[in-house]
DNA sequence: CGGAGTGATTTA
DNA sequence: TAAATCACTCCG
């Protein structure tokens, strides 16, 4: 986020916290706090911390990543919590990360799953292009650290393990949908990253982008012996347009 | 038990485990499995190796802590069989089950994510009506058992898994993206489903459905005080587009 | 920034 | 509840 010094109101007066985003490599958007004290040296973990402090201050509730004391550190409890007060600042951040999520799942899930049937059909072996695209179709980390206050990271949780987890049968109201024209729930707003924020020139590259993609695939599986399937599913268009 | 690498014979030929105890901390004195690669990649759970080895080996009976077939493993699941070539017909049916999971998500998700919080805010009790709309977001279930044949289930289950529940770091390509259009992705060719084979009509209705949907959750958001937010919102709409 | 070691969370 | 999986810390 930021790669300068800040105070830590949680820690005596004088000290300072950094964070610092790793830019390459395997852990590349993770990010390093580091705390400095008064005279300037430098911490890089909460142990060398509480070594140097000693018994002058009590960390046992402090978090070394936010900088914050976290009391609930103290308690081992799980939170199954499905309170009844959460406040509208929560119900606007929560619409807001489901309407990202949605549009993240659209974008990006299905560009990386094109790309991926295309190097497949290539030759690429399956293994490697496996790995490689399974990476990039997650949702983002950066993402649960952007809501008005940390504990809005419950609600996000649970509604998008909800989403993909559960195991209870299908209902009914599964049986119409509108697949011509999706758009219409995704124009009232931008999302909350920055990140994703984007230009009608940035729109413009990725629509090129992904028609090439699609293109590529269906080629690829006509060449590779699907066009009687394909051609089974345009009678079905057909019948039904 | 040891810290040495071992041969194991469940594997092809070069692959290695090694199990590690834990020395110290809540956790000191259970262990940790882990394979290694002929090449040396470090692989620590069965879902990760299943991913990197993919239909090149059956592991539906390996035990991953002993590193051994269990055919014991097979009854107890129903359906892990695996055929050790998937056909191109599998390759089409993963490619419209994708398809229609962006599009599942898309229309039933939204949908019942603004029915969520056009109750919550007339007065429900919140935890039931989450309980009632969140048994609505999943993937159905119905789903799995439309392919071509059952073998199709792991390939499915491990793209649907990798899609929401892969470790990986978020990369690059996340950071353009088409929000205003789309249903570029979406105009091809029917789901598989035959409950999601939709006409005109079908559509208009949902279309509607939705539209009123949003429009109740938004006068609500608004009635609840977050005319604010929703200001904020605007602002950075009109200085990107 | 990597990754072994261990905590935290999820699954069976 | 334990076992399995995943995530993160911490130090090189």
């Amino acid at each position: 986020m930021e790669r300068k010094r800040m105070d830590c109101p949680a820690l005596p007066p004088g000290w300072k916290k950094e964070e610092v985003i790793r830019k390459s490599g395997l852990s590349a958007g993770k990010s390093d706090v580091y705390y400095y004290s008064p005279t300037g040296k430098k911490f890089r973990s909460k142990p060398q911390l509480a070594r140097y402090l000693g018994n002058t201050v009590d960390l046992a509730c402090f978090d070394f990543r936010t900088g914050k004391m976290m009391p609930s550190k103290l308690q081992k409890n799980k939170q199954r919590l499905r309170n009844d007060n959460f406040s509208l600042s929560k119900v606007w951040y929560i619409t807001e990360v489901f309407r990202y999520y949605v549009f993240y799942v659209l974008t990006n899930g299905v560009f990386c799953f094109s790309l991926f049937w295309e190097k497949r059909l290539k030759g690429l072996r399956s293994s490697d292009v496996t790995e490689e695209v399974l990476k990039t179709m997650e949702l983002p980390k950066g993402l649960q650290s952007v809501g008005p206050d940390m504990s809005d990271e419950t609600l996000l949780s649970a509604i998008a393990s909800a989403l993909h987890m559960s195991s209870a049968p299908i209902t009914g109201q599964t049986s119409t949908a509108a697949e011509k024209n999706p758009a219409i729930w995704l124009n009232t707003s931008q999302p909350l990253c920055k990140a994703f924020i984007v230009t009608d020139e940035d729109i413009r590259e990725q629509e090129l982008k992904v028609h090439q993609a699609r293109r590529s695939l269906e080629e690829a599986l006509m060449a590779d012996g699907l066009a009687r399937a394909a051609e089974t599913t345009r009678d079905i268009d057909g019948k039904v347009a």
